[in-house]
DNA sequence: TCTGGGGTCCTAGGACCC
DNA sequence: TCTGGGGTCCTAGGACCC
C-alpha cells in the first residue's frame, strides 16, 4: 500500500487557521526567489502548482489567496501521528518524506486478502482513523502487487480516495499511462524517449532491454525495460541510514563579496555540526556547492583523513573549497554538505594499551607525530616514524590511512607503525591557501612556506 | 522579479594498489 | 614492438524524487 497526504502543508493550515478553511493557501518560499511548496485544492483551481516560482502563483491566484512560508514542526509532528497509525498495521512501513509512505501489507497484522470489497473497507477504516486523529486531514491510498502500482494507484482518486489495483490487471493500469508514470523517468528522460516515438509506457515496453541499455546505460536501460512490466519486486525498506546532510541558501540577489559568502558559509557549517551532534555521526567529505546567476551549478568536495563532526572543520574546509571558486560574477545560491558518514569519530577512537584521545593531548615533537609552524617538516616526519608509539595499533582501524592528526598545536596519535609518511600542511593562515601534499623525502618540503596548520599520516606497515 | 531545499542514485575519469 | 586486469576510492556532474 501507498498512502499519500492530501496537500499536505496547505491541509495542515487550514486545519489549524479556521479563516484558511474554503479559501486557496499557497505554502512555500516567499522571497523573491521562492517556489510553491503546497497548493490547496482551492488554489490549484486557479493553477497555482507545487515546484510553480512564487510569483507565478500570486500572479494566478486571487485576492484572499494566503501565501505562507510553512511551519515545518507542525508537519512533522503530524506526520509522525500518521505514521504511527501505519505502524499499528504493519511492522513494515517505509516512510518516503513527510507525507508520503508505503505499507508492507503481507507483512500486516491483520492482513486484509484481495476479495473484492474486503480490502477497499479495510482501507476505510484507516483513513477515517487518520481524519480523526489529525484533527481532519485526509489521505489517498493505492493498494497493489507492487510499490509502483501502489504509489500510481494512491494517485488516481485524490483527495481521499482508494484505488485497488488487483493482480492480474497491473498492465491494463499501466500501460495507457505516460512514460513519467514509470519511477526514474523525468524530464529529461522524457524528452529523450519521445525522441524514439516512445510516449506510453506500452510503448516502452516494446522497447528491447539491449536499446534501453544501449541508451540509457545499464542501471536505468535495466531498471525502464523491467518497470515497464510492472516487474517490480523492490522491498519496503523500514528505514534508511542517512548518507549525506546538506543545507543550501538561494539569496534574494546574487552575492559577490566573499566576506559575506564566508559569513553563509559559517551559518551552514554551524547548522551541519549541530545536526551531526543530534544523531552522533561524523562524516569525512566536505562538499560546497554554488549556483551562478545563469542558474550553471557547480559542487566542489573533498575528503578529510578524518571524520569530523566539528563546525569548524566543516567550515575550514567549506571556505578553502569556495576559495577556489571565481565569484566575480555572483552567486545566487550557496550550499554545504557532509557525506561519508561514520558513527564514530576517528579521533575518538581509543588506541591499544589504554592511551587515549584526547588525554593524550602531547607535545608534538616529542611523540614525533606531528610539526609547528617553522618546524623542519622533514624532520617531523622521520620522527613520526620513531615514535615510541609506533607500532601500535587504532581500534576499529579500516582504512590504513591517518595514522597520526595534528591541527593547531595539538597532537592526535593513533599510534602505528609509519611505513610511508605523507605531510600534508595548508598555508597560510588567512585565507587559508591551497593544501599540499608532500612525502616524507621530498626535498620540497623544507623549502616550503610555513603552513598554517600540518596534518601528518602514514600507511600502517 | 524564473527556476527552493533536502535528499538518493548513477556515470565517468583518474589515482592508486596489487 | 610499450605498457594487463581487477579492484577501490575520490571527485564532478546530472537526473530524479518529494
Amino acid at each position: 500500500m501507498h498512502l499519500d497526504l492530501d496537500a499536505f502543508f496547505a491541509a495542515v493550515e487550514q486545519r489549524d487557521k479556521p479563516s484558511l478553511r474554503g479559501r486557496p493557501v499557497v505554502v512555500g518560499g516567499l522571497g523573491g526567489r521562492g517556489v510553491v511548496s503546497t497548493a490547496s485544492y482551492e488554489a490549484r483551481v486557479y493553477g497555482a502548482r507545487s515546484a510553480m516560482p512564487m510569483v507565478e502563483a500570486r500572479r494566478r491566484c486571487p485576492a484572499g489567496t494566503a501565501f505562507l512560508s510553512g511551519r515545518f514542526e507542525a508537519y512533522r509532528a503530524t506526520s509522525r501521528v500518521v505514521m504511527e497509525i501505519l505502524r499499528s498495521r504493519s511492522p513494515l512501513v517505509e516512510q518516503v518524506s513527510v507525507d508520503e509512505a508505503y505499507v508492507d501489507l503481507a507483512a500486516a497484522v491483520d492482513p486484509p486478502g484481495w476479495e473484492q470489497g474486503r480490502l477497499e473497507e479495510w482501507c476505510g477504516r484507516l483513513l477515517a482513523e487518520i481524519t480523526q486523529a489529525t484533527g481532519g486531514l485526509t489521505a489517498s491510498v493505492g493498494v497493489a502487487t507492487s510499490k509502483m502500482l501502489a504509489k500510481l494507484a494512491s494517485e488516481m482518486d485524490k483527495p481521499a480516495g482508494t484505488t485497488v489495483v488487483r493482480p492480474g490487471q497491473e498492465l491494463d493500469v499501466l500501460h495507457p499511462l505516460p512514460v513519467r508514470a514509470v519511477a526514474g523517468v523525468g524530464p529529461a528522460t522524457a524528452a529523450r524517449l519521445r525522441t524514439f516515438g516512445v510516449e506510453t509506457v506500452g510503448d516502452l515496453a516494446r522497447v528491447s532491454e539491449s536499446d534501453l541499455v544501449a541508451i540509457f546505460g545499464v542501471a536505468q536501460g535495466a531498471s525502464l525495460h523491467r518497470l515497464a512490466r510492472a516487474d517490480d519486486d523492490r522491498a519496503v525498506v523500514v528505514q534508511r541510514e542517512a548518507k549525506s546532510i546538506s543545507s543550501e541558501e538561494t539569496f534574494d540577489t546574487d552575492v559577490t563579496d566573499r566576506t559575506l559568502l564566508e559569513a553563509e558559509l559559517a551559518r551552514l557549517a554551524e547548522g551541519l555540526g549541530r545536526r551531526l551532534g543530534a544523531s552522533s555521526l561524523f562524516a569525512r567529505t566536505i562538499t560546497v556547492k554554488a549556483r551562478s546567476h545563469d542558474f550553471t551549478t557547480v559542487t566542489r568536495s573533498a575528503s578529510l583523513p578524518f571524520a569530523t563532526g566539528d563546525a569548524t572543520v566543516i567550515l575550514r574546509e567549506g571556505v578553502r573549497l569556495l576559495g577556489g571558486l571565481d565569484v566575480s560574477q555572483g552567486l545566487r545560491l550557496l550550499g554545504l554538505g557532509v557525506s561519508g558518514l561514520t558513527g564514530h569519530a576517528q579521533e575518538e577512537l581509543s588506541l591499544e594499551g589504554g592511551l587515549a584521545y584526547p588525554e593524550a593531548t602531547l607535545d608534538l615533537p616529542d611523540v614525533g607525530g606531528g610539526a609547528e609552524p617553522g618546524d623542519d617538516l622533514a624532520a617531523a616526519a622521520a620522527r613520526a616514524a620513531a615514535s615510541p608509539l609506533s607500532g601500535r595499533r587504532r581500534e576499529g582501524w579500516s582504512t590504513g590511512q591517518d595514522v597520526v592528526h595534528e591541527e593547531h598545536g595539538r597532537g592526535w596519535v593513533w599510534g602505528s607503525g609509519l611505513g610511508r609518511v605523507t605531510v600534508r600542511f595548508e598555508g597560510p593562515t588567512t585565507p587559508p591557501g591551497p593544501v599540499r601534499t608532500f612525502s616524507a623525502d621530498d626535498p620540497g618540503l623544507s623549502a616550503a612556506p610555513p603552513p598554517a596548520w600540518v596534518e601528518v599520516s602514514g600507511t600502517p606497515s
